[in-house]
DNA sequence: ACAATAAATGTAAGCGCTTACATTTATTGT
DNA sequence: ACAATAAATGTAAGCGCTTACATTTATTGT
């Protein structure tokens, strides 16, 4: 673009048909299925396009042909690191088919989630991936009312009536638990996402509550505080849990952008980490390998539930293949923040 | 979406008009100036719309109205956290004046990103943020023909006949140079990304080099290595340049990423840093402040590039405001990462 | 009470494509 | 060489909206 330049007139089928000499039929022939035209006509019909630079209108293009080979995918935030490995990958799967995608970012408000889905159902996509289960009646009856596609994902739920490509957030937070409580920490501090309005935060609670139950640690041991995530809350967190008369001796995070938080605060505080106070994370995202002591985690499969989800959207669409759900597995990442519980309080 | 629900037929303004017994052009105007529309004919298109639960048709509504209300955006990548603040803002921005935001990634591909530039055109775009100036002259072409409106960021360039909204990046990388040959150093390592595909990592490459020259450092005392930008070709490279016979006693990186990739092998080297070897990054990203010792870097207005890239984009198309380049400040952010370089070698 | 004016509503063309069906042209087998 | 068949091309309707213009209905001032 040079500077202020006017909107020109862009070039339509019917120039390109006028051009070469030949009727939209055949223009449109040669764009969408070459081999069905002769090749004299087409070389012809070809140089006219690039002449014109010619571009297909996609507005008129899929009200044509009913078709929008694009996938929308409504995430909770982009800023942060946590879906973009899953959603990278999604995308790769997506073009991988001829597909386009479209993102939009909820910021972890239903309604503007439930905003952005409209959006993006307007827009023509022809299938959608969502984060969790988590969302209003109206909304899941509004794509159903428009035979959508929907697949769940950062979730597995055999018992839902969605299609859910995930793991199961309570057993994955259940056996980090484990692990906390078989280093014999008794009492533990945990730093979540909200549970009223977040399913994995909910599921991944229950998990350490079950956890607990198992080693009949009464539920007066656990002391829970609920946070939007960011590494500054959860450093505000851990320093409120730890100047508790008596603190916890594990703190147990929803996610690796709050455990990062708490991990940095108990430098702060000249807590030696794990020696003075145990801290684990959920996600294994980048940040998580970078930190010092590096961080003991969930391991998630980002890339497994992208390249899935969107294999399973796109098989639909394109093949009517049946949805199904799909569990996928997690395991903890050993890093070097967790330990024993220290002895004495 | 229950499972295995059919693909239904989906209601149309027709249908809408025909069941609140107006119009077309009656239920058109209750959705898009519902003020010149009697309030009893409103209530009563308004509740066909909700009983069908309506939803306009996206391909036909920008087809006749001739606005898409879509502003385009190509990133080299999703998966890492340095376009992810900028980006963030830019939508929030576009958002907040009724636009949409699409998203592509090109995966510093210049195919590719030619590839999105078109998809997103066609899918009506009426402005474009690209990143960086590099570009075949091609693509420019296709955009201009198109007479659409283009802003570059991450990059000042007052010479540039487009429009760049961002920093200077050589100027920027030589405070930081600077400040680094201030502290002694006179061997330099650079790890940074390809030059030749790269406008900004050529910036900033320029920006070491004339800060050296300014203290009249043989050109020979740096040593440059080009990478594709991840934590862990940072660490590789990092290693290959400190195996050296005269190792750098700083290591200048082109971005953070692959600061932090440096940091890491230096500390498996059983390095100090910045006693041992001083080390720095570009983009200050969360990423740098996390890591320990915080990394010494350029602080660059992430969101304030998107949000005024975003601003201008929407007033030239709504308002026919012309497009001007804009540079904005950067800072060098102080970290932990440089310090004297070592007397002895 | 009535003309003048304003507000509300309707009619129908048009946006730029795709595709079913019809027609024309080329290829094939005998 | 000619009918049968296949390949190439054309015609025109239709996708679901918006909007200029026309018409109808309500409001206003005198």
């Amino acid at each position: 673009m040079t500077k202020s330049s006017p909107s020109h007139k862009v070039a339509t089928l019917e120039d390109v048909a006028r051009a070469a000499n030949v009727s939209t039929a055949t223009v449109s022939r040669c764009l969408n299925m070459p081999e069905r035209v002769g090749e004299k006509t087409r070389a012809r019909v070809m140089k006219a396009v690039s002449d014109l630079s010619y571009f297909p209108n996609f507005g008129a293009k899929i009200m044509a042909a009913r078709r929008t080979h694009m996938i929308g995918a409504v995430i909770p935030t982009m800023e942060n690191a946590i879906f973009a490995q899953g959603i990278q990958a999604f995308q790769e799967e997506v073009n991988r088919h001829g597909f386009t995608l479209l993102v939009a970012s909820s910021s972890y408000q239903a309604d503007v989630e439930t905003e952005q889905i409209k959006n993006l159902i307007s827009s023509g996509a022809e299938g959608l991936l969502l984060i969790g289960l988590d969302r209003d009646a109206e909304t899941y009856q509004f794509i159903e009312n428009r035979g959508l596609p929907v697949v769940l994902t950062w979730v597995f739920d055999k018992q839902s009536q969605h299609h859910t490509i995930g793991f199961d957030n309570q057993e994955a937070m259940d056996s980090l638990a484990e692990q906390v409580l078989s280093h014999g920490h008794r009492r533990i501090g945990a730093i979540i996402t909200s549970t009223s309005t977040n399913d994995r935060s909910r599921a991944r609670l229950r998990g350490i509550r079950s956890a607990m139950r198992r080693h009949a640690i009464p539920d007066a041991q656990l002391t829970v505080v609920e946070t939007p995530y960011s590494i500054s809350n959860g450093a505000k967190f851990f320093e409120m849990l730890l100047r508790h008369d008596t603190p916890p001796t594990a703190v147990i995070c929803g996610n690796d952008v709050l455990a990062v938080g708490a991990l940095m605060k108990a430098k702060e505080m000249g807590l030696r980490v794990p020696e003075d106070v145990s801290i684990t994370g959920f996600d294994d995202i980048q940040l998580a390998q970078v930190v010092e002591p590096s961080l003991t985690t969930v391991h998630v499969p980002h890339g497994q539930m992208g390249r899935h989800a969107a294999a399973a959207l796109i098989g639909h669409i394109t093949k009517s293949e049946p949805l199904k759900s799909e569990e996928l597995d997690t395991y903890i990442s050993e890093g070097a923040t967790l330990g024993p519980a220290r002895k004495t309080q």
